[in-house]
DNA sequence: TTCCGATTCAAACAGTTGTTTGAATGTGTA
DNA sequence: TACACATTCAAACAACTGTTTGAATCGGAA
């Protein structure tokens, strides 16, 4: 997966250098524990400049959230466009793909990390309108969900989307609990966590295939 | 598993009082939009009762994060100790029983859902020394993980922990993200959630069993 | 150069927050 | 009943917050 995010050096307008911290700091404290005096101060703005250019603290977060979102989306788009045009992919590499760079990014906080946090922080508050955000995230669902169906052609689409729902769990988890992962299975490498789940995510998903209940018997 | 708190009735003691208040707002509305007005008015105190008391907000949400996490952990306990000492148990009878209750209660947002949200925004935000969570955990994910070794005696100790986290990040997920689970599965029910779950699970964890690394081939 | 709209600025504001303080009240014991 | 400690109370405080305001500055076009 590619970088996510598509700019490389601090912008010159000001309205970008505000999202940007905004973003950098709503994803690192949340919500109210980021002042709009601290945006300002990282962007380079004065204070009355998140007004002026959001209409206030509220409209430059939803404004930032939507950029991130579809951003994110956009990047696991592409990598399922990317694996699904190889050669007879498998489900261990859409997978793996889509799991080792989030995981690889949890050691260094640093980028995916701080966006499932923001994520996960949206979950929480439900400040930007769900609709909102059902509605970006349907087009990577349903895409996934065909990358699914793509590689395995006994499962239907509502199967598939049940699938979609088990690897972000899955992804999402190991994020906010890494010291727990480090502490109860010390030595782990994030090599490792990504084999496990992808192996732990690749079976579950066989396991709705119709008539493969329990796989082991 | 039973109910996971041990309080039928409002407290005299306004010190219970106090931690109940506190522990319903900020499971549902977070540390930072729960005000200590909000929790004195809740609890029938005055607003200098939670200095006295707790020397300030702070302790009190350290002590009723504490609370409640070995609620949390004892009642988890208990319910694996119930399936356990049945005669031959499943693996499926014993995530059946972690799991349901937690997604059933997400429909009515009471009394698991508030307490999952609870343990994510702690997980987010870390106000609680890690140390102690994880002292606390230990016994529960020992305890977990030698249930899973005596329903499949052929895996260790290592990959019994590991099925631990697997299972905890489908909980929590499910919790987070009922909405939309709600949006691209409609008619989904609870019972039929639970299902998939524990199949998923099951077979997850299966499919860490030594040589089995994809049961469908 | 002037004008007009865009943008930035510093100061002010009202509201909220957790904490503190000293007085008032309550409780238990001698 | 008196006393000492525990507990509660109302008011005050300092700090922080997002928003507003009118002035100052900027930039582009005529």
């Amino acid at each position: 997966m590619q970088n996510i995010d598509n700019k490389t050096e601090q912008s010159q307008d000001p309205r970008e250098r505000l999202l940007d911290a905004a973003e950098n700091l709503f994803c690192r404290y949340g919500y109210d524990r980021t002042s709009v005096r601290d945006i300002t101060a990282e962007a380079g703005c004065n204070i009355a400049s998140v007004n002026y250019h959001f209409n206030g603290k509220e409209q430059l977060y939803q404004e930032m959230f939507r950029r991130r979102l579809v951003r994110n989306l956009r990047a696991h788009f592409e990598t399922i466009e990317r694996i699904c045009s190889t050669a007879n992919p498998t489900l261990e590499d859409l997978l793996t793909e889509l799991i080792r760079p989030i995981v690889k990014s949890a050691e260094r906080q640093d980028p995916w990390t701080r966006v499932i946090r923001l994520m996960v922080r949206e979950a929480l508050n439900q400040r930007v309108d769900t609709d909102m955000v059902l509605g970006e995230k349907k087009f990577f669902v349903d895409r996934l969900a065909r990358a699914f169906m793509q590689i395995l052609p006994e499962i239907d689409e509502r199967t598939a989307r049940k699938a979609v729902f088990q690897v972000e769990s899955i992804v999402l988890h190991s994020i906010l609990f890494l010291e727990h992962y480090s502490f109860f299975l010390p030595e782990m490498t994030s090599d490792e966590i990504v084999t496990q789940m992808v192996r732990f995510a690749a079976s579950g998903i066989r396991s709705f295939v119709e008539g493969r209940n329990q796989c082991s018997e």
